[in-house]
DNA sequence: CATATCATGTAACCGGTTACATGATTCC
DNA sequence: GGAATCATGTAACCGGTTACATGATATG
């Protein structure tokens, strides 16, 4: 799903400013899906040239003038042919898993801190995927999409915890004896 | 982690051609920390520029000649350094949840082979997993990455097959009456 | 007969992030 | 007084993918 989509989906739900586009993926879906501003001004831009999105400018005082957009009948097809042609992939990219994989180069203070930053990380994702799925105004799918986030953070989350000490003591084992072989080494 | 250090740490494990680096990555942890051999060959090419690996060119008869490269002491230094400075992030990028943010716009038979997808793609990650967690051999890192993997694609999977019915029930539900109060508008 | 494996390398492309630029107001 | 919020926009950069290029052997 491209910036453009995006834009045009959250537009569905009511006008919007492109700050607000922002904010609103950031908040819904941010963990999973986010855009940066200097994204959407530029997809905001092209949609309105094709007459996907209408635009009005609101002067304000004492903030930054903004510009309202809306979707029109055009962008509302687009946005229809934009989720039927979206693949639906789901990718982890994990380089804490990948540094995983190298461990026994990794002294286990490094080790520590890694995993107490997947620990804090998964709680505050977990923390989040939890209050959007309290909302009661939430249509199926959001709290399909809650849920299955909540059950993979609470799998993960527990096994971090259960198995830590384990990995840990065995890592430091292995550690230390690489360390050795490679002093015999020399 | 970059392409650079991935190369370094699978070359850490032994003497390996480009090719072969690709092949273990994907096949070790491609899931979550994979790279395309268009970013792996000059990878491997600015590390042998610095001295941080050395290689060797081995003529083949019926196949392609290929270069062997390992690991120098430079390069065992660098690796260690890499592994300290990467961040370890674990990222989701999930156009699927995106797309259920949407769902009300989606037709359920479209829905439906999403969730199919998704299905077949988590118990494709899963059987993988537990494959390598299988190894014997394996360090307690490796170990501890396999059953994170595991442990979080269960729960997935178990939510989607479980929800599932309820979602596509209530989905069907909401859709069809978006559809008729647009109905109504006109 | 077509596809996969082995094997390397480059160039074009692509989507996205970061940083630069500007600036008032409100909250801690 | 400093940080966060509101608000938009551009340009440089970056890492990575896809496609192009080549080509023999083995497998289904």
């Amino acid at each position: 799903m491209d910036t453009r989509t995006i834009c045009l989906g959250v537009l569905a739900g009511g006008e919007a400013t492109g700050y607000e586009i922002r904010k609103c993926v950031s908040e819904c879906f941010g963990y999973f899906l986010d855009i940066s501003h200097g994204a959407i001004y530029p997809a905001l831009a092209s949609l309105h040239d094709e007459g996907l999105v209408e635009c009005t400018e609101v002067r304000q005082n004492g903030r930054p003038d903004k510009k309202v957009y809306r979707l029109t009948e055009a962008g509302e097809n687009a946005l229809e042919a934009g989720l039927m042609r979206s693949p639906g992939r789901h990718r982890v990219r994990s380089e804490f898993i990948g540094l995983l994989h190298f461990a026994s180069r990794l002294p286990p203070e490094r080790l520590g801190a890694l995993l107490d930053e997947r620990d804090a990380d998964f709680a505050a994702m977990l923390a989040y995927a939890r209050s959007c799925g309290d909302d009661e105004h939430l249509h199926a799918g959001e709290r399909f999409a809650a849920g299955l986030g909540e059950a993979m953070l609470t799998a993960g989350l527990d096994y971090l915890r259960r198995e830590r000490p384990r990995l840990e003591r065995e890592h430091t084992r292995e550690y230390l004896q690489t360390k050795e072989e490679a002093a015999h080494e020399r």
